[in-house]
DNA sequence: CCCTTATTGAAAACGATTTTCAATTTCAAT
DNA sequence: ATTGAAATTGAAAATCGTTTTCAATAAGGG
């Protein structure tokens, strides 16, 4: 645990908002003058890869970075400004049960009321393996059992 | 309708894959040699403005790019593999009907039987107006209503 | 302390996308 | 067909978030 690493986490841990590299550093900055951005896109990589970090990329050119926390359980749900770029965790449950069906026009009811937010477009993503992969998984790892 | 417009858009009319704008230009350039990258990204930028082309940013630096179908009425859906960068519309009704609840745990099973794919992480990302820009956009057309 | 190894920050490299700009197309009006 | 203004093009350069490089520094077990 090196400085660096304790200043990213210190940062992340302060709220759940998603924040740009460059956001993290500068809010970094005022406590810790000497950890470079280098490092803070080195720390975050890290994180990520250990799990302990959600990444998001928007279509802006710049990733997004929060604290993950253990009540996602590898499904995550969040609201996205196509005009301010802000974005914004949200329970997934709550909007569903909300919503009587899973139909457009009542998400939309769901999230206008316990959100204030105005809905355009829903996009569902299901990451994994894919079958050409999972099938090449399975032969490296009978390969590797001889 | 220029040259490299049709051009693009024969690429993208011919099937429904996701696909990098380089992809696209190598595909382009067999046909019409005369078509540059510049205008491949120029008339992307136009036709996702227009609507009529997706745009989707994984986490990988290049973006992918697809013909919109009516179909998907505000709603996509689509099945991402970490491994080997693919990327695959998806019915989402089609899953959730087949899954019995909306559970983790039941979609993975759905997605198994349906596509052969191994889900690890359901994202769900709601795309529109903050209240604050909703806000700002009701006090913007009321002024200009004077 | 010492030594080995991991980590750091600054500067340079990277790569997808955008911008610039002079040359070429487009297309509606002759 | 001919024109000419306006839109579009391709090549080269610029942009910019991120990664790589590398010499200097910090970590931390003995
Ligand atoms: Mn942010
Ligand atoms: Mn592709
Ligand atoms: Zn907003
Ligand atoms: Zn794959």
């Amino acid at each position: 645990m090196t400085v660096p690493r304790q200043a990213v986490l210190e940062v992340l841990s302060a709220d759940d908002r998603y924040r740009s590299a460059e956001e993290i550093f500068f809010q970094l900055h005022e406590q810790y003058p000497a950890v470079g951005l280098t490092s803070v896109y080195r720390t975050l990589t890290l994180l990520a890869q250990m799990g302990l970090v959600e990444r998001f990329d928007m279509g802006d050119g710049k990733a997004r970075f929060r604290l993950r926390t253990g009540a996602e359980e590898g499904s995550s749900c969040r609201l996205i400004c196509t005009n301010c770029m802000k974005v914004e965790p949200c329970d997934q449950e709550a909007v569903e049960d909300q919503a009587a069906s899973g139909s457009m026009d009542d998400v939309t009811r769901s999230l206008e009321t316990e959100y204030g937010f105005q809905l355009r477009r829903r996009v569902v993503e299901y990451y994994g393996l894919c079958v050409d992969c999972r099938r090449r998984n399975e032969e490296k790892r009978s390969q590797e059992e001889n």
